[in-house]
DNA sequence: AGCACGCCGACT
DNA sequence: GTCGGCGTGCTC
């Protein structure tokens, strides 16, 4: 096996392909399947993964490898199937979807230099830019005025030659450490020898005299309130020495986590973790879904199903939605199985997350947490796949590419011959209706575990609030128990859905709303900065203080952000404390983790937020809740709205009375009589899910039919429409009669960043040829999207029709 | 994609 | 003769 397959790292259709590469003897023994490597491209180096080895090539001048850059695979046999699968799946390339399984940090940076070759004198302008050096970073001639051909000329003569350079942004952390030099008394003997007025350095000694072991620098410094240049005297004259280490950055401190036992669980989970454990014990795969009532002790399934899979010597994943959000469950976790859980989620650093990575590759830890990426933990021997509140839609990924951790999922659990546990208080209408057929095994868990009833919920309808001539916004009923709530020393929770509905600019004079001028979209006002800015494409200007149409000093921003209702809130009841929790003030990591230790120890009445504090908060104190603008995402052009607003609500009035205290739910709406708030405010899942079957139905959406949207964009408005249109008639032709082919539609935005947008949206049951048609429509446009700066994405599945 | 190479027109 | 701007074709 002379000859190594590769994939390489090059993003373009024409390279979506093995090639085939010489392993030069010295690697021969050691290189195998799933190692990146760097290899010769054209003039180029660059890397790839290996993704096959073989005796013969078809070709016959083969380059040789350059260089091998792991000891280990980092992507094993399953996750190379699975990368091809993936990318298969979703219309991506090869390449695209292995840099997806993988930590940011092991993708390579380019670098280019150039080499001077000869002594003989260069064109001026070179030699001035060389300036005596042998090498200079490409960039320093592309900041030169040194004109390309000068240079072209110079690399065609031989004078100068490019150097192509792989660089790693791996980076390990390196702690140092402070210790004793000599034995104990050649120490003491030391500590008499310093002279008395080195106080500080006679401190160090004697606390190494007591404790001789090894300390942290940093530690050192503020146990002995030193610094660098105490120590260092120590070090120099030999008393003390120092040494790094490589060590894994730890952004958990596991000792910090109380060690917590199984609990006792109650008949409605020993029903739903005990087919669990028997598939476990069968080595078989299945896919669960656990339908359970917020409170009702998921994840105390999830917890002992692991420890069934670690006592077989097998590991777990599990997914939750974006991990920093609930600490909690990273405290359940690590409280459970200590240091043997990796935690992966987006607020951790790179270096971060691939320290985490490591822990996995190298079988250090059992268990990984993580958000929707985890799902490519480089496990070989899975026991089990969890996906907490398998609802969410941060389980599809929005760019490529484009998959559903959920399907990923039940891949990897046939591939394992493991179970696959899916959780929700509210599971999605295909997960639901796959377990009613059957497909799924599903438990329902309708108990809290504490039997406390779910909270009382009561719908406010807005519109006579503004017939009694109150206009603020909050009800009349929502002031009463706020107040009352207070009172009695208990928390309250707010939250403001403000999806689909932020805070835009009008003129109160002539209606003029401030628009981006490069895509169809309103400009949204930001206070602090007293700016308007585009969401999409990042244009910002001043907010003006007349209007540009009609010159009426009668501007001002609408739609109610959670910093004016904290405005409000702070007239309304001045006595009440607020911690506001929104994009603003979470943005500095760790934010969030303090807010909410803020508001767990009482130090204020109310937790105003928007969805970001919908989501697996438990607060024993809190019991109301109030739902400000339940209904703002009800009119988004999307078809899950009515079961987004469903999911929202009744996760956010599972925050309320968690514990012995009894919990109420207000929710204000304009449209009160909406099934999808009822429905909600009953807590009747099933209800919900039988009428939204049924419209989805009507109106051919998923569950009953699959999507394909395929998202036509191009500067020209009439272009963009017209190569829609051919794809739709295109299409049509090919596809079987049940198929229903949409479009040209324009996109929701339809101009994004000065490019319009249409889209084609592809409804069908059974089509098994369509990804290869797809792809063949669109490599009639390779060439047009090359040249005419046409892009055409496709997503299968999609979950917005963004 | 990213690069080299070659051709062409413009300008000193 | 240079200089700079495209278009084209190749990458094991």
């Amino acid at each position: 096996m002379n000859i190594a397959k590769v994939i390489v790292d090059v993003q373009a259709k024409a390279i979506n392909q093995t090639f085939d590469y010489l392993i030069p003897e010295k690697f021969r023994d050691i290189l195998s399947e799933g190692m990146r490597v760097i290899v010769p491209f054209g003039p180029r180096k660059i890397t790839g993964f290996v993704v096959g080895k073989k005796e013969e090539s078809e070709f016959e001048q083969l380059k040789e490898i350059i260089d091998v850059l792991d000891i280990n695979p980092v992507l094993t046999e399953e996750l190379l199937e699975l990368g091809k699968w993936v990318a298969e799946d979703t219309l991506t390339l090869y390449i695209t979807a292995y840099q997806a399984m993988l930590p940011q940090v092991l993708k390579a940076q380019y670098k280019k230099e150039l080499i001077r070759n000869t002594d003989e004198e260069l064109a001026h302008e070179l030699e001035f830019l060389f300036a005596g050096r042998d090498v200079i970073r490409y960039e320093e001639f592309v900041q030169s005025t040194v004109p390309y051909t000068t240079l072209r000329n110079a690399i065609q003569d031989g004078a100068i030659s490019i150097n192509y350079l792989v660089k790693s942004k791996v980076t390990k952390k390196v702690i140092t450490f402070i210790e004793p030099n000599k034995e104990a008394h050649l120490l003491e003997e030391a500590f008499m020898d310093l002279s008395p007025s080195a106080k500080k350095q006679r401190h160090v000694l004697s606390f190494f005299l007591e404790f001789p072991e090894p300390v942290e620098q940093q530690k050192l410094y503020n146990l002995t309130n030193t610094n660098r240049a105490v120590i260092k005297a120590l070090v120099d004259k030999g008393i003390l020495r120092e040494y790094k280490k490589e060590v894994y950055r730890n952004p958990y401190d596991d000792t910090s986590f109380e060690k917590t036992l199984p609990l006792p669980l109650t008949k409605q989970q020993e029903m739903a973790l005990h087919p669990i454990i028997e598939k476990i014990h069968n080595h078989k795969h299945d896919v669960f879904l656990v339908h359970g009532v917020t409170g009702s002790g998921k994840t105390e399934i999830y917890l002992q199903a692991i420890q069934e899979v670690i006592k077989q010597g097998k590991e777990a994943i599990v997914l939750v939605p974006e991990i920093s959000l609930t600490p909690q469950m990273v405290k359940r976790f690590k409280g459970r199985f200590g240091s043997d859980v990796a935690v992966m989620h987006s607020a951790l650093s790179n270096g971060e997350k691939y320290d985490e990575w490591r822990k996995i590759h190298a079988k250090e830890v059992k268990v990984v947490v993580g958000a929707r990426s985890a799902i490519f933990a480089p496990f070989e021997n899975l026991g089990i796949i969890i996906i907490d509140e398998e609802h969410e839609t941060t389980y599809k990924q929005e760019d490529q590419p484009r998959y559903h951790a959920r399907d990923v999922a039940i891949k990897r659990g046939q591939y394992h011959e493991c179970p696959v546990v899916l959780g929700s208080a509210t599971p999605t209408l295909e997960s639901y209706a796959r377990a009613k057929k059957g497909v799924y095994q599903l438990a329902t868990l309708d108990k809290r575990t504490n039997n406390q009833a779910l909270p009382k919920v009561e719908i406010v309808d807005m519109r006579n609030e503004l017939h009694e001539g109150n206009r603020s916004m909050f009800s009349i009923a929502l002031k009463r128990e706020m107040e009352s709530g207070i009172e009695r020393g208990e928390q309250i929770v707010l939250l403001l859905n403000r999806r689909g509905y932020s805070t835009f600019v009008m003129c109160r004079d002539c209606g003029h709303v401030k628009r981006c001028p490069h895509c169809d979209i309103a400009l949204t006002y930001h206070k602090n900065s007293n700016q308007l800015k585009c969401h999409y494409c990042g244009y910002e200007e001043r907010m003006p203080h007349l209007c540009p149409e009609c010159n009426s000093e009668s501007i001002r921003y609408f739609g109610t952000g959670t910093q004016r209702v904290e405005e409000a809130l702070n007239q309304l009841m001045p006595h009440a404390r607020v911690i506001r929790m929104d994009v603003d003030t979470t943005r500095k990591k760790g934010a969030h983790e303090k807010l909410l230790k803020r508001f767990a120890n009482k130090e204020a009445d109310i937790l105003l937020g928007t969805q970001m504090i919908a989501k697996g908060l438990d607060f024993a104190n809190v019991t109301l809740v109030g739902v400000l603008t339940s209904d703002s995402m009800l009119h988004l052009p999307d078809f899950r709205s009515s079961e987004k607003t469903f999911q929202l609500l009744t996760q956010v009035s599972g925050r309320a009375g968690r514990h012995e205290l009894s919990g109420k739910v207000i929710v204000q709406s304009y449209t009160p009589d909406h099934y999808s708030i009822q429905l909600a405010s009953e807590y009747d899942f099933e209800k919900f899910f039988l009428y939204e079957m049924q419209i989805r139905k009507k109106f051919r959406y998923p569950p009953y039919v699959y999507l394909a949207l395929i998202t036509v964009s191009h500067q020209n408005h009439v272009k963009a429409v017209q190569i829609t249109s051919r794809i739709a008639q295109l299409l049509l032709k090919v596809v079987g009669k049940d198929t229903i082919v949409l479009g040209p539609t324009p996109s929701p935005i339809a101009r994004m960043k000065d490019r319009y947008r249409y889209q084609c949206m592809i409804k069908y049951k059974n089509e098994p040829e369509l990804r290869s048609t797809i792809k063949k429509v669109m490599d009639l446009y390779a060439d047009e999207m090359r040249k005419e700066d046409l892009s055409i994405t496709v997503d299968m599945q999609p979950y917005h029709l963004m």
